[in-house]
RNA sequence: GGUAGGGUGCCCGAGUGGUUAAAGGGAGCAGACUGUAAAUCUGCCGGCGAAUGCCUACGUAGGUUCGAACCCUACCCCUACCA
Protein backbone atom coordinates (compact mmCIF):
# COMPACT_ATOMS: atom_id res chain seq x y z
CA UNK A 1 0.00 0.00 0.00
CA UNK A 2 1.35 3.63 -1.14
CA UNK A 3 2.28 6.40 1.71
CA UNK A 4 -0.22 8.19 -0.16
CA UNK A 5 -3.26 6.03 0.98
CA UNK A 6 -3.20 6.38 4.68
CA UNK A 7 -5.17 3.04 5.95
CA UNK A 8 -8.05 3.51 7.78
CA UNK A 9 -6.85 1.89 11.40
CA UNK A 10 -4.81 3.16 13.34
CA UNK A 11 -1.07 1.60 13.64
CA UNK A 12 -1.07 -1.51 15.21
CA UNK A 13 0.76 -1.34 18.30
CA UNK A 14 -2.16 1.21 19.32
CA UNK A 15 -4.64 -1.17 18.25
CA UNK A 16 -3.01 -3.61 20.47
CA UNK A 17 -2.78 -1.93 22.96
CA UNK A 18 -5.86 -0.78 23.52
CA UNK A 19 -7.09 -3.91 22.70
CA UNK A 20 -4.98 -6.17 25.30
CA UNK A 21 -6.50 -3.75 28.30
CA UNK A 22 -8.08 -5.51 30.57
CA UNK A 23 -8.08 -8.83 28.94
CA UNK A 24 -7.97 -12.12 30.64
CA UNK A 25 -6.36 -13.77 27.72
CA UNK A 26 -5.47 -13.56 24.28
CA UNK A 27 -4.70 -17.08 21.81
CA UNK A 28 -2.69 -16.88 20.52
CA UNK A 29 -1.65 -13.26 20.75
CA UNK A 30 1.01 -13.21 17.57
CA UNK A 31 -1.64 -13.94 15.40
CA UNK A 32 -3.80 -11.00 16.46
CA UNK A 33 -0.74 -9.13 15.29
CA UNK A 34 -0.96 -10.68 12.00
CA UNK A 35 -4.21 -10.42 11.38
CA UNK A 36 -4.57 -6.50 12.45
CA UNK A 37 -1.43 -5.73 9.94
CA UNK A 38 -3.45 -7.78 7.30
CA UNK A 39 -6.24 -5.75 7.71
CA UNK A 40 -4.68 -2.61 8.20
CA UNK A 41 -2.87 -3.20 5.26
CA UNK A 42 -5.80 -4.45 3.11
CA UNK A 43 -8.15 -1.60 4.24
CA UNK A 44 -10.63 -4.85 5.22
CA UNK A 45 -12.21 -4.50 8.86
CA UNK A 46 -11.56 -7.78 10.93
CA UNK A 47 -14.88 -9.87 11.75
CA UNK A 48 -15.24 -10.17 15.48
CA UNK A 49 -17.82 -13.07 16.80
CA UNK A 50 -19.57 -12.15 19.86
CA UNK A 51 -22.20 -15.10 20.69
CA UNK A 52 -25.23 -14.76 22.99
CA UNK A 53 -27.89 -16.86 24.43
CA UNK A 54 -31.42 -15.68 23.19
CA UNK A 55 -33.35 -16.52 25.98
CA UNK A 56 -31.70 -14.32 28.25
CA UNK A 57 -32.22 -10.96 26.88
CA UNK A 58 -31.45 -8.96 29.86
CA UNK A 59 -28.02 -7.86 29.67
CA UNK A 60 -26.02 -6.66 32.70
CA UNK A 61 -22.59 -5.42 33.64
CA UNK A 62 -21.09 -8.42 33.61
CA UNK A 63 -22.15 -8.75 29.99
CA UNK A 64 -20.83 -5.55 29.52
CA UNK A 65 -17.39 -6.32 29.97
CA UNK A 66 -16.86 -8.24 27.18
CA UNK A 67 -19.43 -6.13 25.60
CA UNK A 68 -17.15 -3.32 25.85
CA UNK A 69 -14.27 -5.21 24.20
CA UNK A 70 -16.29 -5.26 21.51
CA UNK A 71 -16.60 -1.48 21.57
CA UNK A 72 -13.08 -1.04 21.63
CA UNK A 73 -12.76 -3.20 18.09
CA UNK A 74 -15.44 -1.27 16.55
CA UNK A 75 -13.55 1.94 17.37
CA UNK A 76 -10.55 0.81 16.00
CA UNK A 77 -12.77 0.31 12.61
CA UNK A 78 -13.53 -3.26 12.77
CA UNK A 79 -16.73 -5.26 12.68
CA UNK A 80 -18.46 -7.07 15.25
CA UNK A 81 -21.12 -9.58 14.58
CA UNK A 82 -23.65 -10.07 17.19
CA UNK A 83 -24.46 -13.43 16.48
CA UNK A 84 -27.41 -14.71 18.88
CA UNK A 85 -28.18 -18.89 19.02
CA UNK A 86 -31.73 -18.80 18.17
CA UNK A 87 -30.82 -22.53 16.98
CA UNK A 88 -29.52 -23.95 19.89
CA UNK A 89 -30.84 -21.72 22.44
CA UNK A 90 -34.20 -23.97 21.61
CA UNK A 91 -32.75 -26.83 22.61
CA UNK A 92 -31.11 -26.06 25.94
CA UNK A 93 -29.19 -25.51 28.26
CA UNK A 94 -25.46 -26.03 28.63
CA UNK A 95 -24.39 -25.65 32.01
CA UNK A 96 -25.30 -28.80 33.32
CA UNK A 97 -27.29 -27.02 36.39
CA UNK A 98 -29.96 -27.01 33.73
CA UNK A 99 -33.55 -26.18 34.17
CA UNK A 100 -35.01 -27.18 30.78
CA UNK A 101 -35.32 -23.71 29.03
CA UNK A 102 -38.29 -24.30 27.06
CA UNK A 103 -38.58 -23.71 23.36
CA UNK A 104 -38.13 -20.34 21.98
CA UNK A 105 -40.71 -19.62 18.99
CA UNK A 106 -39.68 -17.61 16.15
CA UNK A 107 -41.12 -14.60 17.12
CA UNK A 108 -40.04 -15.09 20.61
CA UNK A 109 -36.33 -15.00 19.63
CA UNK A 110 -37.41 -12.33 17.00
CA UNK A 111 -38.71 -9.59 20.09
CA UNK A 112 -35.73 -10.88 22.33
CA UNK A 113 -33.53 -10.21 19.22
CA UNK A 114 -35.11 -6.65 19.63
CA UNK A 115 -34.46 -6.70 23.43
CA UNK A 116 -30.62 -7.14 23.37
CA UNK A 117 -30.26 -4.18 20.24
CA UNK A 118 -32.02 -1.99 22.31
CA UNK A 119 -29.60 -3.17 25.29
CA UNK A 120 -26.44 -3.52 22.98
CA UNK A 121 -26.79 -0.43 21.62
CA UNK A 122 -26.39 1.62 24.90
CA UNK A 123 -22.80 0.12 24.15
CA UNK A 124 -22.18 -0.61 20.58
CA UNK A 125 -22.38 1.67 17.20
CA UNK A 126 -25.01 0.08 15.26
CA UNK A 127 -23.11 0.78 12.42
CA UNK A 128 -20.68 -1.34 12.86
CA UNK A 129 -22.70 -4.17 14.46
CA UNK A 130 -24.17 -7.18 12.68
CA UNK A 131 -26.93 -9.53 14.03
CA UNK A 132 -26.62 -12.68 12.74
CA UNK A 133 -28.73 -15.99 14.06
CA UNK A 134 -27.22 -18.98 13.98
CA UNK A 135 -30.47 -21.40 12.69
CA UNK A 136 -29.25 -19.48 9.47
CA UNK A 137 -27.06 -22.28 8.75
CA UNK A 138 -27.86 -24.95 10.98
CA UNK A 139 -31.59 -25.33 10.27
CA UNK A 140 -31.06 -25.92 6.44
CA UNK A 141 -27.99 -28.33 7.61
CA UNK A 142 -28.91 -32.36 6.79
CA UNK A 143 -27.96 -34.55 9.08
CA UNK A 144 -25.25 -36.16 7.24
CA UNK A 145 -23.46 -32.70 7.41
CA UNK A 146 -23.86 -32.51 10.91
CA UNK A 147 -22.82 -35.48 11.32
CA UNK A 148 -19.54 -34.56 9.33
CA UNK A 149 -19.17 -31.93 11.46
CA UNK A 150 -19.19 -34.39 14.67
CA UNK A 151 -16.53 -36.05 13.03
CA UNK A 152 -13.98 -33.53 13.26
CA UNK A 153 -13.77 -33.37 16.85
CA UNK A 154 -12.93 -35.79 19.65
CA UNK A 155 -14.81 -37.09 23.04
CA UNK A 156 -10.94 -36.91 24.51
CA UNK A 157 -11.15 -33.57 23.51
CA UNK A 158 -13.72 -32.34 24.93
CA UNK A 159 -13.16 -34.75 28.23
CA UNK A 160 -10.17 -31.77 28.70
CA UNK A 161 -12.58 -28.97 29.33
CA UNK A 162 -12.70 -28.99 33.20
CA UNK A 163 -16.60 -28.86 33.99
CA UNK A 164 -16.68 -32.12 31.85
CA UNK A 165 -13.93 -34.04 33.46
CA UNK A 166 -14.88 -32.87 36.44
CA UNK A 167 -17.91 -34.36 35.86
CA UNK A 168 -16.91 -37.45 33.90
CA UNK A 169 -14.66 -38.48 36.76
CA UNK A 170 -17.05 -37.31 39.47
CA UNK A 171 -19.77 -39.68 37.72
CA UNK A 172 -21.99 -36.72 37.50
CA UNK A 173 -24.54 -36.72 34.57
CA UNK A 174 -22.97 -35.11 31.13
CA UNK A 175 -25.38 -35.09 28.20
CA UNK A 176 -24.96 -35.85 24.36
CA UNK A 177 -26.46 -32.19 23.76
CA UNK A 178 -23.90 -30.36 26.39
CA UNK A 179 -21.23 -32.40 24.41
CA UNK A 180 -22.34 -31.37 21.14
CA UNK A 181 -22.67 -27.26 22.26
CA UNK A 182 -19.46 -26.56 21.98
CA UNK A 183 -18.98 -27.90 17.93
CA UNK A 184 -22.31 -26.31 17.36
CA UNK A 185 -20.80 -23.03 19.02
CA UNK A 186 -17.75 -23.77 17.21
CA UNK A 187 -19.44 -24.09 14.10
CA UNK A 188 -20.81 -20.67 14.32
CA UNK A 189 -16.95 -19.20 13.96
CA UNK A 190 -16.74 -21.50 10.65
CA UNK A 191 -19.68 -20.32 8.62
CA UNK A 192 -19.04 -16.68 10.03
CA UNK A 193 -15.54 -17.27 9.14
CA UNK A 194 -14.84 -15.00 12.28
CA UNK A 195 -11.20 -13.43 12.51
CA UNK A 196 -11.62 -13.29 16.51
CA UNK A 197 -14.05 -14.58 19.13
CA UNK A 198 -14.73 -13.06 22.13
CA UNK A 199 -16.40 -13.88 25.44
CA UNK A 200 -16.00 -14.87 29.00
CA UNK A 201 -13.39 -15.91 30.51
CA UNK A 202 -15.51 -19.14 31.26
CA UNK A 203 -15.65 -19.71 27.78
CA UNK A 204 -12.32 -20.36 26.62
CA UNK A 205 -12.96 -24.22 25.81
CA UNK A 206 -15.84 -23.46 23.31
CA UNK A 207 -14.09 -20.02 21.73
CA UNK A 208 -11.25 -23.02 21.24
CA UNK A 209 -13.14 -25.33 19.63
CA UNK A 210 -13.87 -22.71 17.05
CA UNK A 211 -10.74 -22.34 16.07
CA UNK A 212 -10.20 -26.21 15.65
CA UNK A 213 -12.94 -26.78 13.74
CA UNK A 214 -12.38 -23.38 11.33
CA UNK A 215 -8.88 -25.20 10.79
CA UNK A 216 -10.49 -28.82 10.07
CA UNK A 217 -12.94 -26.78 7.22
CA UNK A 218 -10.29 -25.22 5.77
CA UNK A 219 -10.03 -21.78 7.57
CA UNK A 220 -7.27 -19.54 9.50
CA UNK A 221 -8.30 -20.33 12.98
CA UNK A 222 -10.06 -17.22 14.54
CA UNK A 223 -8.04 -16.15 17.86
CA UNK A 224 -10.02 -16.03 20.88
CA UNK A 225 -9.90 -13.19 23.50
CA UNK A 226 -11.84 -13.54 26.73
CA UNK A 227 -12.46 -11.40 29.24
CA UNK A 228 -12.37 -11.58 33.53
CA UNK A 229 -15.89 -13.08 34.74
CA UNK A 230 -16.92 -9.69 36.91
CA UNK A 231 -18.31 -10.65 40.28
CA UNK A 232 -21.94 -9.82 41.50
CA UNK A 233 -23.25 -7.41 44.20
CA UNK A 234 -22.35 -9.79 46.69
CA UNK A 235 -18.28 -9.85 45.94
CA UNK A 236 -18.51 -13.74 46.30
CA UNK A 237 -20.46 -15.01 42.71
CA UNK A 238 -20.16 -14.37 39.32
CA UNK A 239 -22.83 -11.83 38.21
CA UNK A 240 -25.97 -13.34 37.33
CA UNK A 241 -29.69 -12.42 36.80
CA UNK A 242 -30.88 -15.89 38.68
CA UNK A 243 -28.31 -14.52 41.60
CA UNK A 244 -29.78 -11.43 41.49
CA UNK A 245 -26.78 -10.36 42.23
CA UNK A 246 -26.19 -7.89 39.00
CA UNK A 247 -26.92 -4.45 37.91
CA UNK A 248 -29.10 -4.27 34.46
CA UNK A 249 -27.47 -1.95 31.37
CA UNK A 250 -31.30 -0.63 31.48
CA UNK A 251 -31.48 -0.46 34.85
CA UNK A 252 -32.69 2.94 36.62
CA UNK A 253 -29.95 5.29 37.56
CA UNK A 254 -31.29 5.41 41.28
CA UNK A 255 -30.69 1.44 41.18
CA UNK A 256 -27.57 1.43 39.23
CA UNK A 257 -26.40 3.76 41.98
CA UNK A 258 -27.37 2.28 44.43
CA UNK A 259 -26.76 -0.93 44.22
CA UNK A 260 -23.08 -0.04 43.50
CA UNK A 261 -22.89 1.49 46.96
CA UNK A 262 -23.71 -1.88 48.45
CA UNK A 263 -20.81 -3.71 46.83
CA UNK A 264 -18.36 -5.17 49.29
CA UNK A 265 -14.78 -2.58 49.34
CA UNK A 266 -12.87 -5.18 47.90
CA UNK A 267 -14.66 -5.38 44.20
CA UNK A 268 -14.48 -1.33 44.12
CA UNK A 269 -10.76 -1.46 41.88
CA UNK A 270 -12.01 -4.20 39.86
CA UNK A 271 -15.29 -2.87 38.71
CA UNK A 272 -13.67 -0.22 38.18
CA UNK A 273 -11.39 -2.00 35.70
CA UNK A 274 -13.71 -4.03 34.10
CA UNK A 275 -17.30 -2.27 34.20
CA UNK A 276 -16.15 1.47 33.79
CA UNK A 277 -14.09 3.13 30.75
CA UNK A 278 -11.77 4.93 32.53
CA UNK A 279 -8.39 6.05 31.12
CA UNK A 280 -5.37 3.11 32.80
CA UNK A 281 -3.67 6.34 34.58
CA UNK A 282 -7.16 6.89 36.05
CA UNK A 283 -7.14 3.68 37.71
CA UNK A 284 -3.54 3.65 38.64
CA UNK A 285 -4.63 6.34 40.61
CA UNK A 286 -7.41 5.14 42.34
CA UNK A 287 -5.33 1.84 42.97
CA UNK A 288 -3.07 3.97 44.94
CA UNK A 289 -5.38 6.25 46.54
CA UNK A 290 -7.39 2.78 48.07
CA UNK A 291 -3.65 1.16 48.82
CA UNK A 292 -2.67 4.25 50.78
CA UNK A 293 -5.80 3.98 53.19
CA UNK A 294 -8.24 6.80 51.83
CA UNK A 295 -11.87 5.98 52.63
CA UNK A 296 -13.20 3.64 50.08
CA UNK A 297 -16.31 5.45 50.08
CA UNK A 298 -15.32 7.90 47.89
CA UNK A 299 -14.40 6.09 45.58
CA UNK A 300 -17.66 3.68 45.37
CA UNK A 301 -19.59 7.21 44.91
CA UNK A 302 -17.70 7.82 41.89
CA UNK A 303 -18.04 4.09 40.58
CA UNK A 304 -21.42 4.45 41.05
CA UNK A 305 -21.57 7.71 39.14
CA UNK A 306 -19.29 6.25 36.16
CA UNK A 307 -21.61 3.62 35.70
CA UNK A 308 -24.74 5.75 35.55
CA UNK A 309 -22.89 8.14 33.83
CA UNK A 310 -22.30 5.28 30.99
CA UNK A 311 -25.82 3.53 30.69
CA UNK A 312 -27.52 6.91 31.02
CA UNK A 313 -25.58 10.70 31.29
CA UNK A 314 -23.70 12.83 33.48
CA UNK A 315 -26.32 14.61 34.83
CA UNK A 316 -28.36 11.52 35.92
CA UNK A 317 -24.86 10.73 37.52
CA UNK A 318 -25.07 13.91 39.45
CA UNK A 319 -28.70 13.54 40.50
CA UNK A 320 -28.64 9.65 41.14
CA UNK A 321 -25.97 10.45 43.65
CA UNK A 322 -27.94 13.49 45.39
CA UNK A 323 -30.86 11.54 46.25
CA UNK A 324 -28.71 8.68 47.23
CA UNK A 325 -27.22 11.48 49.48
CA UNK A 326 -30.50 12.58 50.89
CA UNK A 327 -32.09 9.41 51.25
CA UNK A 328 -30.05 7.54 52.69
CA UNK A 329 -27.18 9.61 54.16
CA UNK A 330 -29.81 12.36 55.78
CA UNK A 331 -33.09 9.95 55.56
CA UNK A 332 -34.90 11.39 53.46
CA UNK A 333 -37.33 10.32 50.92
CA UNK A 334 -37.21 9.83 46.45
CA UNK A 335 -39.10 12.82 45.10
CA UNK A 336 -40.99 9.94 42.69
CA UNK A 337 -42.03 7.52 44.88
CA UNK A 338 -45.27 5.30 44.51
CA UNK A 339 -48.48 7.21 45.63
CA UNK A 340 -51.77 5.42 47.01
CA UNK A 341 -54.79 7.46 47.76
CA UNK A 342 -55.85 7.31 50.80
CA UNK A 343 -60.02 8.13 51.22
CA UNK A 344 -60.78 6.43 54.06
CA UNK A 345 -60.18 4.74 56.92
CA UNK A 346 -57.67 1.23 56.53
CA UNK A 347 -55.80 -1.03 57.95
CA UNK A 348 -52.19 -0.55 58.18
CA UNK A 349 -51.27 -4.42 57.28
CA UNK A 350 -54.10 -4.19 54.35
CA UNK A 351 -52.37 -1.23 53.24
CA UNK A 352 -48.70 -2.44 53.12
CA UNK A 353 -49.89 -5.83 51.45
CA UNK A 354 -52.12 -4.00 49.00
CA UNK A 355 -49.54 -1.19 47.81
CA UNK A 356 -46.78 -4.26 47.51
CA UNK A 357 -44.96 -2.69 49.88
CA UNK A 358 -45.23 -6.56 51.59
CA UNK A 359 -45.99 -9.44 49.82
CA UNK A 360 -48.05 -11.12 52.10
CA UNK A 361 -49.74 -9.68 55.59
CA UNK A 362 -48.32 -11.98 57.88
CA UNK A 363 -45.09 -10.48 56.06
CA UNK A 364 -46.71 -7.05 56.98
CA UNK A 365 -47.41 -7.97 59.99
CA UNK A 366 -43.46 -9.15 60.89
CA UNK A 367 -42.08 -5.83 59.33
CA UNK A 368 -44.36 -3.58 61.84
CA UNK A 369 -42.99 -6.01 64.58
CA UNK A 370 -39.45 -5.62 63.51
CA UNK A 371 -40.24 -1.96 63.71
CA UNK A 372 -39.56 -1.25 59.85
CA UNK A 373 -42.80 0.64 59.31
CA UNK A 374 -42.41 4.23 59.46
CA UNK A 375 -44.60 7.32 58.89
CA UNK A 376 -43.28 10.65 58.35
CA UNK A 377 -40.21 9.24 60.52
CA UNK A 378 -42.20 8.06 63.62
CA UNK A 379 -42.23 4.26 63.72
CA UNK A 380 -45.44 2.51 63.63
CA UNK A 381 -45.62 -0.68 66.26
CA UNK A 382 -49.00 -1.34 66.18
CA UNK A 383 -49.74 -4.58 64.63
CA UNK A 384 -53.75 -4.06 64.43
CA UNK A 385 -52.77 0.29 63.33
CA UNK A 386 -55.32 1.99 60.87
CA UNK A 387 -54.41 5.16 58.65
CA UNK A 388 -57.26 7.26 58.28
CA UNK A 389 -57.63 9.84 55.57
CA UNK A 390 -56.20 12.64 58.09
CA UNK A 391 -52.36 10.83 57.31
CA UNK A 392 -53.01 12.13 53.70
CA UNK A 393 -49.59 13.62 52.23
CA UNK A 394 -47.37 11.48 54.39
CA UNK A 395 -44.77 8.86 53.50
CA UNK A 396 -44.73 5.93 54.49
CA UNK A 397 -41.59 3.99 55.06
CA UNK A 398 -40.41 -0.18 54.94
CA UNK A 399 -37.48 -1.17 55.68
CA UNK A 400 -34.53 1.50 53.84
CA UNK A 401 -35.78 1.05 50.04
CA UNK A 402 -39.23 0.83 49.87
CA UNK A 403 -41.73 3.89 50.30
CA UNK A 404 -45.33 5.21 49.48
CA UNK A 405 -46.92 8.72 49.70
CA UNK A 406 -49.98 8.73 50.89
CA UNK A 407 -52.48 11.25 49.07
CA UNK A 408 -56.07 12.59 48.93
CA UNK A 409 -56.65 11.53 45.32
CA UNK A 410 -58.00 15.18 44.64
C1' G B 1 -33.13 -54.78 29.22
C1' G B 2 -31.07 -56.13 34.39
C1' U B 3 -29.39 -54.34 39.31
C1' A B 4 -28.79 -50.64 43.02
C1' G B 5 -29.69 -45.84 44.99
C1' G B 6 -32.72 -41.53 45.07
C1' G B 7 -36.98 -37.56 44.56
C1' U B 8 -38.13 -33.07 51.50
C1' G B 9 -39.64 -25.95 52.09
C1' C B 10 -36.22 -20.46 47.46
C1' C B 11 -31.44 -23.72 47.36
C1' C B 12 -28.50 -27.48 49.94
C1' G B 13 -29.70 -30.99 53.47
C1' A B 14 -31.47 -33.87 58.25
C1' G B 15 -35.56 -36.59 59.48
C1' U B 16 -37.83 -43.26 58.73
C1' G B 17 -45.29 -43.84 62.48
C1' G B 18 -47.34 -39.15 66.92
C1' U B 19 -44.33 -33.82 70.92
C1' U B 20 -42.76 -32.09 62.69
C1' A B 21 -44.67 -26.22 59.28
C1' A B 22 -40.61 -30.33 59.39
C1' A B 23 -33.16 -30.07 62.54
C1' G B 24 -28.93 -27.55 60.37
C1' G B 25 -26.70 -24.45 56.70
C1' G B 26 -27.11 -20.92 52.70
C1' A B 27 -29.98 -17.18 50.45
C1' G B 28 -33.62 -13.52 51.67
C1' C B 29 -36.12 -9.81 54.89
C1' A B 30 -35.96 -6.59 59.26
C1' G B 31 -33.42 -4.22 63.54
C1' A B 32 -28.59 -2.49 66.00
C1' C B 33 -23.72 -0.80 64.43
C1' U B 34 -21.87 1.77 59.82
C1' G B 35 -19.74 4.29 54.68
C1' U B 36 -27.37 1.33 52.44
C1' A B 37 -19.54 -1.93 52.52
C1' A B 38 -17.63 -6.03 55.10
C1' A B 39 -17.60 -8.35 59.77
C1' U B 40 -20.59 -8.87 64.09
C1' C B 41 -25.04 -9.26 67.17
C1' U B 42 -30.56 -9.85 67.30
C1' G B 43 -35.27 -11.22 65.27
C1' C B 44 -38.16 -13.16 61.24
C1' C B 45 -38.25 -16.51 57.40
C1' G B 46 -45.60 -21.34 53.75
C1' G B 47 -50.59 -18.83 53.72
C1' C B 48 -54.98 -16.90 56.32
C1' G B 49 -56.50 -14.96 61.02
C1' A B 50 -57.07 -10.63 66.82
C1' A B 51 -56.64 -15.64 68.42
C1' U B 52 -56.45 -21.03 71.63
C1' G B 53 -57.02 -21.74 65.55
C1' C B 54 -57.54 -23.09 60.35
C1' C B 55 -55.53 -24.30 55.49
C1' U B 56 -51.52 -25.89 52.29
C1' A B 57 -46.72 -28.64 52.08
C1' C B 58 -42.13 -33.64 52.11
C1' G B 59 -42.41 -36.63 43.23
C1' U B 60 -47.99 -38.31 41.70
C1' A B 61 -52.32 -41.26 42.87
C1' G B 62 -54.36 -44.56 46.05
C1' G B 63 -54.14 -47.72 50.67
C1' U B 64 -52.96 -49.30 55.94
C1' U B 65 -53.50 -46.63 60.69
C1' C B 66 -56.82 -43.18 65.96
C1' G B 67 -52.49 -40.81 63.53
C1' A B 68 -47.81 -40.98 57.77
C1' A B 69 -42.65 -37.04 55.00
C1' C B 70 -41.89 -41.65 57.49
C1' C B 71 -45.34 -48.33 56.33
C1' C B 72 -47.82 -50.75 51.66
C1' U B 73 -49.29 -50.59 46.22
C1' A B 74 -49.13 -48.51 41.47
C1' C B 75 -47.29 -44.79 38.50
C1' C B 76 -43.88 -40.73 37.01
C1' C B 77 -39.00 -38.76 37.10
C1' C B 78 -33.59 -38.74 38.24
C1' U B 79 -28.72 -41.12 38.97
C1' A B 80 -25.06 -44.94 38.85
C1' C B 81 -23.37 -49.81 37.57
C1' C B 82 -23.91 -54.06 34.25
C1' A B 83 -25.42 -55.19 29.21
Amino acid sequence: MSASTPSPFPPVKEQLAEIRSGVAEIVPEPELEKKLERSRSTGRPLLIKFGADPSAPDLHIGHAVVINKLRTFQRLGHQVVFLIGDFTGMIGDPSGKSKTRKALSRDEVLANAETYKAQIYKLLDPERTQIRFNSEWFAPMPIDEFMKLTSRYTVARLLERDDFRKRFTEQTPITMMEMLYPLIQGYDSVALKADVELGGRDQTFNLLVGRTLQEAYGQEPQVILTMPILEGTDGEQKMSKSLGNYIGVCDSPRDIFGRTMSIPDGLILRWFRLATDLPAAELDAIEAALGAGENPSTFKRRLGRELVRLYHDGEQAQAAEAEFNSLFRQGGVPEDVAERVLSESVALIDLLCEAGLAESKGEARKLIRQGAVSLDGLKLSDEAGRLEPADTARVLKVGKRRFLRLTSGA
